[in-house]
DNA sequence: CGGCACACGTGAATC
DNA sequence: TGATTCACGTGTGCC
């Protein structure tokens, strides 16, 4: 059983064996005249340049390359693909975040919008209070509350004797009810809770 | 000059030549008593292991292959880290796009906090307040102001302890300015002159 | 000089 | 069976 090479086939390449340098930087002078004993001699030769130039292309797709060799460049193409893989989950998830919360202020202030007759309508004179999140300083409230003389007021009251400022405010009185949709903020930057103030608007009206 | 292997070591390896199967599925049984023409022959198993090694990291990290073929591995890798890098810049530029709009909002919006009375000054925007007969018993007010933090809720105050009670009311505050449109109706049903209360109100906001 | 990295031609296994 | 793929041991250039 013969293996692997034979001195019969020594000239058939260049004398430098065809090596010039490393990986990429070799030039081969074939001699096709000569006999071999292998007749997979070319497919093999071809095989080898087909890998070694897949090799080349992939060292050009990573940035970073520590080392020439053959193993460094798959092992550099590795880490390559995973930090990849990483940023590829890091901005799909900043980018999954980001819509979901421009879906849920979308969601609430359409809902919000969605035809104040019809829902006081529906609502009838039901009391009704909502607390949307804007930023951290900052909360939109909606409140539908029963028309009594001076009630209006004692709420603007009461919530500024609760340390929220009222930036933008807009109050309908309409079949008896009143709906103030408004937008607070923390008088000293305070960060709001939506819970917690929404807590604090039920007290506050189931007083006045 | 002899070259690429020799009969003499043919009993170092196992009779099937160490290989059972394609990449990654052989089994070999080095005979290391033997003694061989090469000295490096130890060196260049353990480079042609890592190097296997290193390929099949490299395949586990590809999620497509279509071959097992060495070759094949190394070209999915390279689709496979275009198809990230695609990825990637197209999702950055997304996160790009979401941020600078989100900018431009926050933005705007904070263009409308800064600096209260010079923005209305430069905008052309000056205090004023109109009242409007409605009838016996109603007014509508117009009033604009400069902001200031509770001035609003002080107004409001103001107007009730006069006896005024706010039936609507708008409120929109905008370049540093505070636009307040409102019906109002005396408390007890008095008959309510437009002049009067014009002039409560002067008084009104120039002490709050 | 010795270690290292490479390409080489080959036998065998697989399809 | 013929084509293809693989691991092998080796020769050689380079550091």
């Amino acid at each position: 059983m013969e293996f692997a090479g034979s001195a019969m086939n020594d000239l058939c390449i260049s004398p430098e064996h065809g090596r010039r340098g490393r990986l990429g930087r070799r030039k081969i002078i074939y001699d096709d005249t000569k006999e071999f004993k292998s007749k997979n001699l070319h497919a093999e030769r071809r095989r080898r340049q087909k890998l070694s130039d897949r090799l080349l292309a992939l060292r050009s797709m990573v940035p970073i390359i520590t080392n020439m060799n053959k193993a460094t460049i798959i092992e550099d193409a590795i880490t390559y693909i995973q930090e990849q893989q990483e940023s590829v989950k890091l901005l799909s998830d900043q980018l999954i975040e980001m819509d979901e919360s421009l879906d849920e202020t979308v969601k609430t202030v359409s809902d919000h919008e969605i035809d104040p007759a019809e829902e006081m309508k529906q609502c009838g004179i039901m009391e009704d209070i909502q607390v949307t999140y804007v930023d951290e300083t900052k909360l939109w409230i909606k409140i539908i509350l029963e028309k009594k003389r001076g009630r209006f007021t004692r709420l603007i009251e009461a919530i500024a004797y609760l340390g929220l400022e009222l930036t933008d405010i807009n109050v309908t009185s309409y079949k008896g009810a009143i709906l103030v949709s408004s937008c607070v903020e923390g008088t000293y930057g305070d960060t709001l809770t939506v819970q917690q103030t929404k807590e604090l608007l039920v007290e506050i009206i189931r007083s006045i």
